[in-house]
DNA sequence: TTCCCTCGTATTTTT
DNA sequence: TACGAGGGAA
């Protein structure tokens, strides 16, 4: 085998039978062992591929596991059961569609749908939407699912208001999924444990199968991937997981870092490894990282450690606003030429909302960036709309799917037509599709809105009777023609950038493997797998990281991953920690933990920002250093202030005194005076940074080739706002705004003689003034 | 039936 | 700020 290991590492993979508990602190080479541990079952212990089962956090994570097991052990990872908790609940639901309530076609529902579908259970159940939030109301019920209670267990102790809401909608929406044939993320889990658990022939057949079992991330597990691992690891308990308490950051999503405090004891007899020794990190990064984490009370004691020199000392940066704090940072990154490129630089921040600032500054700055989340690929309006009709073909009860694609592209069904369809079905006890089919035979709607029910029930059924025999690209391709697809999008009016995602869902279908997910022999049709993979996607796993562009990213994105120059930003009280998180029990010690995974995300240099002022929800407001500054050592931290346009730069010299918990401290850094007043940096960004919703990382004509292109993004020189122009009808005019970019970019423009207007630029023959 | 506008509200992190 | 829902007009 040809992978390095140290003492304590080999120990992991080298452990025999029986549990084995690897607590392993941030850059210690886990993934490493988990790789050589698995080669080593396969290769040494001579265990069949498919009798090991490794499940990771990530698709991403899994895919790159499987290839490296494929490396070392020379091609013999085939028929390993490797993928997240979800993917493999999916995979076994599948297989088991006999057992479970679902048929082997169910769809996975995302946020959205799940939203809409407990909207009609609420009115199904007649609760007002505007006493109670859908949204809290989902919440509920996910943790409910988390923590494996079903609705009628839910309903025998909800005693307070919002749970008895709780209690009615939870049946309701169940039976709505299951007419549909759907499930929801929370659903796969459940039910993967209910099938387990309760059919013996299931338990017997996996138990026997899987003599290994490999959790990667143990310490974000919830309750129902607790009792999955449980049922997996069967009578054998040959259970290793891997995990680090201090990196436990997903409790909001029913995380339950017991799992991992308890193993011990869940699973008599463990072996606990320790893997102490970081090789990622610099002495002075690594340093600052344990005196962050030693604030926490709730955790395991450990000593991680690192041979690495002390390296440059870490930045700490106080700009006036967000986006001065924006532009230091590029500020920065482009003084680091020579030495690191823009691929090796990463940007975390706590929300989302947050990646608008550097967005723009690096896109003015023209270096390259890509962000991770935010509107994500497939929650496109467009690619949802494509896929609707997929998920239709293949599930003809998908009701929610049925809804998208009747009203997109129009073709006279509208909400009318369309509530008197589902009066119908519901009397029927049918599926929209079956009932659309019959429209001929309903009353109360007009002629056209029936032969376009009918018209489109009979492609549908066109397309799902082909799809069988077909490739994920080949149905894709066959139903974008009999539906015109392409063509209505081509007539919208933004139906360029929105064509062009279609292509790249196209490249997706195209590379879709379907041995990643299932043996090629399964019975499931080629769409089938392709859409739940889909459905199981997420942002990180269609990243790239070899391109040179800085990424920008969530902690949370951004666990598991490491960059060798990272920038931490936002650290302001009630931004991190994020105030809204603070109302859960240890919602403190979480964005600790948050604020830990990203510190030793970093290899040799690290930046923490934050902002005097920051614009949130609409509204400039103060804001305070976060107290998280506070707890950091004095030792390898340089402090500086970024002021006005002179870049005032200086070192501070009188260090703050307190560590943790060290109560206030009073230096210029931490109190929200400062002299330092409102940048006036000449022009106003508010006004330039006016862009068309999705302008990042826009794929381009071969997704292949160039995957974040943004040569064509940037705005044409001459039309930045504020330049003068004329156009020949309107006459001379000031650029207020620009948006989108290429042939669809728009200028917002203020005339002389007509006010404002928005032109398309490549049209409106504009010519400086 | 559709389109467009206005108003109100929320807005954390993600499989 | 930004999105969704709801109302009113074509």
């Amino acid at each position: 085998m040809q992978i390095r290991l140290n003492p304590e590492q080999r120990k992991a993979v080298e452990h025999g039978d029986g549990p084995l508990l690897v607590l392993a602190g941030a850059g210690s080479g886990k993934t490493r062992v988990l790789t050589a541990r698995v080669a080593r079952l396969i290769e040494t212990c001579e265990i069949p591929p498919h009798r090991i089962l490794s499940v990771t956090f990530t698709n991403k994570a899994a895919s790159e596991m499987r290839e490296r097991i494929e490396a070392l052990t020379g091609g013999e990872a085939r028929g390993l059961w490797i993928g997240t908790f979800h993917s493999l609940a999916a995979r076994l639901l599948r297989r088991e569609a006999g057992h479970s309530g679902r048929e082997r076609t169910f769809t996975i529902y995302d946020e959205d749908d799940s939203l809409r579908c407990i909207r009609e259970a609420m009115e199904a159940c007649g609760l007002d939407p505007r006493r109670w939030s859908p949204r809290a109301l989902r919440s509920r019920i996910s943790s409910a699912k988390n923590a494996l209670v079903g609705p009628s267990d839910y309903a025998v102790s909800a005693y307070d208001l919002l749970s008895r809401a709780v209690a009615d909608v939870y049946p309701a929406y169940q039976k709505l999924l299951s007419r549909r044939n759907a499930y929801d993320f929370d659903d796969l889990l459940f039910d993967c444990v209910q099938v387990l658990e309760g059919v013996e022939e299931v338990r017997e057949k996996y138990a026997e199968q899987f003599l290994h079992v490999l959790v990667d991330e143990y310490q974000d597990t919830n309750h129902a991937q607790y009792r999955m691992v449980r049922a997996f690891a069967g009578r054998h308990e040959n259970v290793c997981v891997v995990g680090d308490d201090d990196q436990s950051i997903y409790a909001w999503r029913g995380a339950d870092l017991r799992n991992i405090l308890d193993f011990e004891r869940d699973f008599s007899g463990a072996s606990v490894v320790r893997l102490e020794q970081n090789y990622r990190s610099t002495a002075s990064i690594l340093q600052v990282a344990n005196a962050v984490i030693a604030c926490n009370v709730a955790r395991k004691p450990k000593n991680l450690h690192t041979e690495r020199e002390a390296g440059e000392p870490i930045l700490v940066a106080r700009t006036p606003n967000e986006r001065r704090e924006a532009s230091w940072v590029t500020s920065q990154v482009r003084s680091l030429d020579g030495s690191y490129g823009c691929g090796d630089c990463a940007v975390l921040y706590r929300t989302n909302a947050q990646s608008r600032a550097f967005e723009e500054a690096l896109r003015r700055a023209g270096l390259p960036y890509r962000i991770v989340g935010g509107v994500p690929f497939y929650e496109r309006r467009e690619i949802k709309d494509v896929i609707a009709y997929l998920r239709l073909a293949v599930n003809p009860a998908d009701d929610a799917a049925f809804a998208r694609a009747i009203g997109w592209p129009r073709r006279g069904v509208g909400d009318v037509t369309l509530d008197r369809l589902r009066e119908e079905a519901t009397e029927r006890h049918a599926p929209l599709l079956e009932t659309a089919a019959s429209a001929a035979e309903i009353e109360g709607i007009t002629a056209a809105a029936r032969r376009s029910l009918v018209d489109f029930a009979e492609r549908l059924s066109r397309l799902r009777e082909a799809q069988g025999a077909m490739s994920a690209r080949g149905a894709l391709e066959s139903c974008i023609k009999s539906f015109g697809l392409a063509t209505a999008l081509a007539e919208e009016e933004d139906g360029a950038d929105r064509l062009e995602n279609v292509s790249e869902l196209f490249a997706t279908a195209s590379s879709f493997d379907r041995t990643e997910v299932e043996d090629a022999a399964a019975e499931a049709s080629d769409l089938e797998l392709y859409l739940q993979t889909v459905a199981l996607r997420s942002e990180i796993d269609d990243v790239e990281f070899d391109g040179e562009a800085i990424t920008l990213m969530t902690l949370h994105n951004a666990k598991g991953l490491e960059f060798p120059v990272v920038f931490l930003a936002g650290l302001e009280e009630g931004l991190f920690p994020l105030s809204r998180a603070l109302d859960a029990e240890g919602g403190i010690e979480e964005e600790r933990r948050l604020f830990y995974v990203g510190v030793t995300r970093a290899m040799d240099r690290l930046y923490l920002t934050y902002a005097d002022r920051r614009w949130r929800a609409g509204t400039e407001s103060r804001s305070s250093p976060s107290s998280f500054l506070d707890e950091l050592p004095d030792d390898p931290i340089e402090r500086r202030l970024t002021g006005g346009a002179s870049r005032r730069t200086q070192r501070w010299s009188t260090g703050p005194t307190g560590v943790a918990g060290g109560g206030s401290v009073t230096s210029p850094w931490t109190g929200t005076g400062g002299g330092l007043g409102s940048a006036s940096g000449g022009y106003d960004w508010r006004r330039s940074v006016r862009r068309a919703a999705g302008s990042e990382a826009r794929p381009s004509q071969d997704p292949e080739e160039l995957r974040y292109d943004y040569s064509d993004t940037q705005v044409p020189l001459e039309l930045k706002p504020g330049a003068r122009i004329v156009h020949p009808r309107f006459g001379e005019g000031r650029v207020l705004a620009v948006s989108g970019a290429g042939r669809e970019a728009k200028a917002e423009i203020e005339f002389e003689e007509v006010g404002t207007k928005k032109v398309v630029v490549a049209y409106a023959g504009l010519r400086p003034a």
